[in-house]
DNA sequence: GGCGATCCTTGATCTCGATCAACCGTCAGA
DNA sequence: TCTGACGGTTGATCGAGATCAAGGATCGCC
């Protein structure tokens, strides 16, 4: 049985709709997952129930891995914000993979370091752009990843996105606003992007 | 040769003083780093040239591991910030070890799932906590990983610890006085931490 | 000792985004 | 058709922390 064949036999395909919880903060770290379609939110809550989003991942994205090297518990809660269908994997069936064959654990290493980049990427723009230019940065990232048509589609509740990039709801509204006259105009989920070049100048200077 | 062997025989014992700059962003990323005396920072820079602090690496701490398995650019800046003592190693000779022994595999993946645990913590303090209850949380830390002693030393600068905490000097300054009341004196470098429980308590409430 | 540099603190003001509150459009169910 | 729930927008106000500005402490160096 080759290494594929053996991941594939390991996997359990589930499929959940939106506001499903999949795990909550201090749960012990039996699996982790696979996206196949919809969106899975990983956020934290503050004492008096403010949430922070860590991550929002779709199609193809992995999470969970990171939980299964360390205490054996979730760091975070997991919830879907858009009607998913993912692979479950059981941390035990993994790890047994991984000392099979090794390639695996270089794929692991691969997947992780990205989701290293990206915390990276979060922390710094939170810290180092403006809410507007958040907004305008994480709309050129849809751009890009969708074939750069004209017309992207958000994955989910405003108030989800919202929570990803740091900001209350009202706070994106306004800034869908404000971003009108550079061309960025939002109809329910569907955002027209007339200017892709001015809207990455614009992500970048803030002008 | 066995493997810790294998290892060291590939790390190469370097000093440098505060303020060297390691590698800058987007440089190719030749090697990894533990650090073994000293700090270093790592942090990203805004076009205005503001500075996001991303990490703070002590002894006994490595860094760098990610960028091998990534676009082989940094994605960061790294500077010593405290007279540092480090060992380094080629990226190419660790993917070789890695290879020949997948137990270190393991090792990297285990000390990636730390950092990938830390960053989530940032991000969510950034979010969830103002910026005194942040600066009560870092003296804590230090605190307990200091063997709870009363009196501990700040690692480096003010301004560096500030930046590490997503805050100005000034707040930071400011926040070490609005301690006063909850028994933490600031003396230069080092912080007397009169009523460890109580500052505890504080940095989950913010009372 | 005198001088400047570095690091830190303190005060005054300003600004961005949070918060509070009202309102609108759409949709599902009675 | 009415009604309430939900998601979103808009307006008014507030506040934490940034920014700007000045001054103080400590140090190394001539």
């Amino acid at each position: 049985m080759n290494v594929r064949e053996a991941v594939f036999d390991q996997l359990v395909i589930e499929e959940a709709p939106k506001k499903t919880f999949l795990f909550s903060e201090g749960d012990s770290a039996t699996c982790f997952y696979i996206v196949i379609r919809g969106w899975i939110s990983i956020y934290r809550l503050s004492v008096e129930g403010k949430r922070a989003n860590i991550g929002l991942f779709g199609p193809g994205e992995s999470f969970g891995e990171a939980a299964m090297f360390l205490s054996m518990r979730y760091p975070v809660n997991g919830e879907v914000v858009e009607n998913a269908r993912f692979a479950r994997m059981e941390a035990r069936a993994m790890r047994q993979v991984i000392e099979d064959d090794p390639a695996i654990a270089f794929a692991l290493l691969g997947s992780m370091s990205k989701h290293l980049k990206i915390l990276v990427d979060h922390l710094s723009s939170d810290r180092l752009l403006s809410s507007v230019q958040r907004v305008a940065r994480f709309l050129i990232n849809l751009h890009d990843s969708n074939g750069k048509a004209d017309v992207v589609r958000l994955p989910c509740e405003k108030a989800v996105i919202a929570s990803v990039l740091g900001l209350t709801p009202e706070a994106l509204s306004r800034a869908f606003s404000s971003m009108r006259g550079i061309g960025v105009g939002v109809v329910r989920r569907e955002v027209t992007i007339g200017d892709p070049d001015r809207l990455r100048e614009f992500a970048l200077s803030g002008k």
